[in-house]
RNA sequence: GCUCAUGUAGCUCAGUCGGUAGAGCACAUCCUUGGUAAGGAUGAGGUCACCGGUUCAAUUCCGGUCAUGAGCUCCA
């Protein structure tokens, strides 16, 4: 006689074991239909589960976050279906969900072509549409690795054989094709009704490098059309943003194959990464921070001191003078210990914050490499604190005031907070660890916002949080990051005087704020789509003539603009005011200022912005008044002024 | 680094089943001085990524290299 238990705290009693389905039945025709899975007793489960004793259960629809999930992975069954119907000679191997979609990779005589994928993606639509029941069964070990013999499914065959235990194994079989899986999956396949083929690319088995390369599938897949069109939207989105196309349209940037992963930044985009690096400058000053300039080309010595000689020397650039080993810098840490090193320091010059706008050079894999986002040079904005160990949450906590009050001013108000603590391979004793991360939690915890533990994640050297920013369209990415690190001050011979005298080893904590000013600019021309807020747009101000007749004019405006700081380009080309008009508004200029006999009389300049809309006819002085309110609210909204 | 795809004018791209190439935009010159998203005419511009092979002939076919893209791997 179970009793379910539905989430709005109802009822339901049954004279006997029923299943999910049926109790969806007995609430509505509708849900039953609807019902693609169950949440019994926070399990998920087969809408064919039965439920023989009292439980709670949860009727999973597509409306449900887990819904699409069982979705996505029938999708990716519904693929494998597709690919063995049309390819028998390709072995199965997995197929799991992945954030907005799924895929199956398999194990095949040659790639697959976008030809193949619109064949397979038909071919999918085709048995969605036959509706066959999608049905689960049990067998044995034994059995099952019999079966997938037969079959020559030597890839399902190792994954049997790889899972541990003895328990029986389940399997679902829509038609004639049988998949090993845990579940749940859905009901039957006319369920999946919005999905779509994105990509093929090539997959490792196990996802190791050495052994054999299996073909992805990518798909996506959703509850429903309207949600499926709206991720390709979004998708569409995402690739009008794309930083490397908007930077060569602006001609802010470009990279070219003499220099793999090295930025060639133009006039334009130097402007918006020296405003950047000016801005990060003062707030550093604000912010009681030392900063400095440390060589590029160091000695091996030095790298084998801080032990990167050994461990990354692959990661390097190298060079060799006089029969020396050098490296061009990876990293500033190491020059920023020997700064701290020149003179004796005592505990009253603590906390000591060292900065540098570091440029490094990582030999990156030519694979990852990908424009602004993934380089080979770039710089950072570094600094290394050297504090004492009782002054790691107090450092933590105002490095995070400034980290937010920068990051509010480049417009991102997400923000996602990660504390990685120790590792299996670490440095330092239990006890200073248990403090560090203890720190590093409370810093989090003062500031009142939600943060994820990933343990284990940490550096060998110590504890870390990462900081996140999730754009205007839902993507994040990692910028910030503060790092205890109890290694490199004792390896490269730190030390300062404490108020008993003693020599001791200071506490480094590294961290940064953007990250990389290339991967950071990148980020910003996808959030802006080019539109940068005007304190940051390499062109302020267009002041466009009708004619001739108001050249002098418009470059009396122009001088004024300028004097007072503005970057102004006045364009006096003998060209339609029309003409002039969509070309600035296309570079996303934020002001354009017309000028005609009218203004000219009048004293006045006529304002159109780049969205279009005509703010009207103003003084020069008003309009600066605008100008000087917009540039200082930076990227922050204006509601939040 | 691995797999697959791609590389043609400054940009975006077409084309050549092997006979050294074309459009639009941009650029230059001239005409036009026009009031809020493209005025007109003329012209210049390419060792078809690089190196080799096959061929009477290669931008086209084949091989290699480099770069880019997607994914994998890596990311101290």
């Amino acid at each position: 006689m179970p009793v379910v238990t539905l989430p709005d705290g109802s009822h339901r009693s049954f004279s006997q074991a029923v299943s999910v389905h049926d109790v969806a039945a007995d609430i509505g025709a509708g849900l039953a239909k609807a019902a693609l899975a169950g949440r019994v007793n926070g399990t998920l489960v087969d809408t064919s589960y039965e439920i023989t004793e009292d439980a709670e259960l949860a009727i999973i629809t597509e409306r449900d976050p887990d819904g699409v999930d069982v979705i996505r992975h029938s999708t990716a069954h519904l693929l494998a279906m597709a690919v063995k119907d049309l390819f028998p000679s390709a072995q199965v191997t997995i197929g799991p969900v992945i954030d907005n979609g799924f895929y199956y990779d398999f194990k095949f005589d040659r790639p697959f072509t976008n030809e193949d994928l619109a064949r397979i993606e038909k071919r999918m639509e085709e048995l969605a549409k036959q509706d066959f029941k999608v049905s689960r069964s049990v067998m044995s070990r034994a059995e099952a690795v019999k079966l997938f013999g037969e079959m020559g499914e030597e890839y399902k065959v190792r994954i049997i054989e790889d899972i541990p235990g003895d328990e029986d194994l389940s399997f679902y079989q829509q038609g004639d094709f049988v998949d090993l899986c845990r579940g749940p999956h859905v009901p039957n396949t006319g369920k999946l009704k919005a999905f779509k083929l994105t990509k093929v690319a090539g997959a490792y088995w196990r996802g190791d490098t050495s052994n054999e390369q299996l073909q992805r599938i990518y798909g996506t897949a959703w509850g429903n059309k309207k949600e499926l069109k709206a991720y390709l939207h979004r998708l569409e989105e995402a690739e009008k943003r794309d930083h490397r196309k908007i930077g060569k349209k602006l001609g802010l940037f470009h990279m070219q194959e003499e220099a793999p992963g090295m930025v060639f930044w133009h006039p334009d985009g130097w402007s918006i990464y020296q405003e950047i690096e000016q801005y990060m400058r003062q707030i550093l000053r604000r912010h009681d921070y030392k900063e400095i300039k440390t060589p590029q080309v160091v000695s091996r010595v030095l790298w084998e001191q801080s032990g990167h000689w050994d461990k990354f020397s692959d990661d390097m650039f190298t060079t060799e003078s006089e029969k020396h080993d050098y490296a061009i810098k990876p990293m500033n840490c190491p020059c920023h210990v020997q700064v701290f090193n020149q003179g004796l320091k005592s505990y009253k010059e603590l906390p000591l914050r060292l900065a540098e706008f570091g440029s490094c050079h990582r030999n990156e894999a030519s694979g990852a490499l990908h424009g602004l986002m993934r380089v080979r040079g770039f710089t950072q904005d570094d600094a290394h604190i050297f504090c004492e160990e009782g002054d790691i949450q107090a450092e933590v906590s105002l490095f995070m005031d400034l980290l937010h009050e920068v990051y509010t001013d480049f417009g991102f108000t997400e923000i996602l907070y990660k504390l990685s603590t120790r590792p299996e391979k670490r440095v330092g004793s239990d006890e200073i660890w248990d403090k560090a991360e203890a720190a590093l939690e409370e810093a989090l915890n003062r500031e009142g916002v939600d943060w994820e533990l990933l343990p284990g994640e940490g550096a060998f050297y110590g504890p870390k949080i990462e900081f996140s920013l999730k754009d205007c369209i839902g993507r994040v990415w990692q910028c910030g990051t503060v790092q205890v690190d109890f290694s490199m001050p004792g390896r490269l011979g730190a030390q300062y005087v404490a108020d008993n005298s003693e020599r001791r080893t200071p506490v480094m904590l590294h961290r940064a704020v953007l990250g990389s000013f290339e991967r950071f600019i990148g980020i910003l021309i996808e959030e802006y789509e080019g539109a940068f807020p005007t304190w940051l747009s390499p062109t302020q101000v267009a002041v466009l003539n009708i004619t001739d007749n108001q050249r002098e004019y418009c470059e009396k405006v122009t001088e004024t603009l300028e004097k007072t700081g503005y970057r102004v380009h006045a364009d006096l080309r003998n060209e339609k005011i029309g003409f002039k008009i969509r070309e600035h508004t296309l570079n996303k200029v934020p002001y354009l200022a017309v000028i005609g006999d009218k203004e000219v009389e009048a004293g006045a300049v006529a304002i159109r912005n780049r969205k279009g809309e005509d703010l009207g006819t103003m003084s020069l002085s008003d309009f600066q008044a605008m100008l000087a309110e917009d540039v200082s609210r930076k990227g922050r909204n204006q509601t939040e002024i």
